[in-house]
DNA sequence: TTTCGAGTCCTACTCAGGTCGGAGGCGGGG
DNA sequence: CCCCGCCTCCGACCTGAGTAGGACTCGAAA
């Protein structure tokens, strides 16, 4: 029995090329494609495909939102989402939004038909890079029963901490999201306590060493 | 006409897996160990290899200076530099040694033999993990006209960046280096001064961004 | 509706980080 | 020999960073 998949993203040369890509498989087959979120959800809930390759950023809904419906309406539903950028602030949420995977457009071919059988068969997976990425985080974050308070951060907080992971004093952190560097300095503090970090630089050292933001 | 090998390494272990490895190849012949920097300089004088794998490391005399004598008694003479770890201090100063190339002791085979047959044609050549990191570093530091003020950072300062990338306080850095506190301050605005930076953070920053020190 | 988390903002305080200027020792090159 | 760069150290000073504690809004969940 093969794998029968429905391709959502807004570009139709993304989805021409994962076409292609496919089809040359056997044992994968495209039982239909969506260009934006709400068809996506529709379509899902229609072909009832084995797994979704779903992209982020799309018009109407995006795949995140496109997600948490076809997993609401259907919780074996299979989801892997597609990323251009290495890591948008969308991949939490994602993963806490239920899908089952992760990969880059970017990566070989045969990595992402790879993914594609994998999570097909059941497996939750994560691109390589992302992996390391996401991996720790992940270990607290993931399970209820935390080891300690590890608080995950929320949206705002990881939005500054990459701030601070590009050298940004206070002041131009807060001129750049039009807040006050009063609220800034709440932030940080927050960052600091849930992740047990001493000052910033510890926070910079920390966002690079987890790959949390890519040094080139 | 084969490559003359000249193996300087105080370990039997390494010596014997670099002969295994490049006796191997046909146009390959190694003419002569050394245990030692001293017997390094006195075998490399009398054999005349086309090219000395030099380790850093090693009683007597260290690579680097066995390195300089050898230069200086012939400077055609081509050296390769060995290192285990993935950037010591000595790696800029193997280059302004004169050393015609750096790779690390756990590449690959392949790309360890395809290195000695680089430098043995006259070419330089860096460890591909190596060479992005010394490039920026050297595209200022090799030219004696340097764009602006760009100067070269000293061996201690290097040395104290280092530990400012890995998230040390002021005092923990004169701690570990049993210097007083002050002085470890007068360093970070030397490196701050030379490198147009504001504060440690950007530092921090601008280490990984270069892949001055790997982040994983 | 009440509760709660997230985000915003504030004051007031402490302290590490960084600057400035000056100073001594030490080794190498002119 | 003297000069200069590097490393070391000091005290005084200023400022950004971070903490503590509280307050307001808003939207979502109970």
């Amino acid at each position: 029995m093969s794998i029968r998949v429905l391709i959502a993203d807004d570009q139709s040369m993304v989805r021409a090329g994962f076409r292609m890509l496919l089809g040359g498989e056997e044992d994968i087959e495209v039982v239909a494609e969506a260009s934006d979120g709400l068809e996506a959800v529709s379509k899902a809930a229609r072909f009832h495909p084995t797994i979704v390759l779903m992209d982020i950023r799309m018009p109407e809904l995006d795949g995140l939102e496109a997600t948490r419906r076809i997993l609401a309406a259907d919780p074996s539903a299979r989801i892997l989402i597609l990323t251009t950028f290495d890591l948008d602030e969308y991949v939490y949420e994602g993963l806490r939004a239920g899908a089952s995977g992760f990969v880059l457009k970017d990566e070989p071919p045969e990595q992402l038909i790879a993914a594609v059988r994998t999570v097909a068969g059941g497996d939750a997976l994560l691109s390589p890079t992302v992996t390391k990425r996401v991996i720790k985080q992940f270990t607290r974050a993931a399970r209820p029963e935390a080891p300690k308070g590890v608080d995950e951060l929320t949206a705002r907080e990881l939005e500054i901490l990459r701030l601070i992971a590009d050298g940004l004093s206070n002041g131009e952190i807060a001129g750049k999201l039009y807040i006050s560097e009063t609220t800034v300095k709440t932030h940080v503090t927050h960052i600091l306590q849930k992740l047990d970090l001493r000052d910033r630089v510890q926070a910079v050292v920390l966002a690079y060493q987890t790959g949390l933001f890519e040094p080139d």
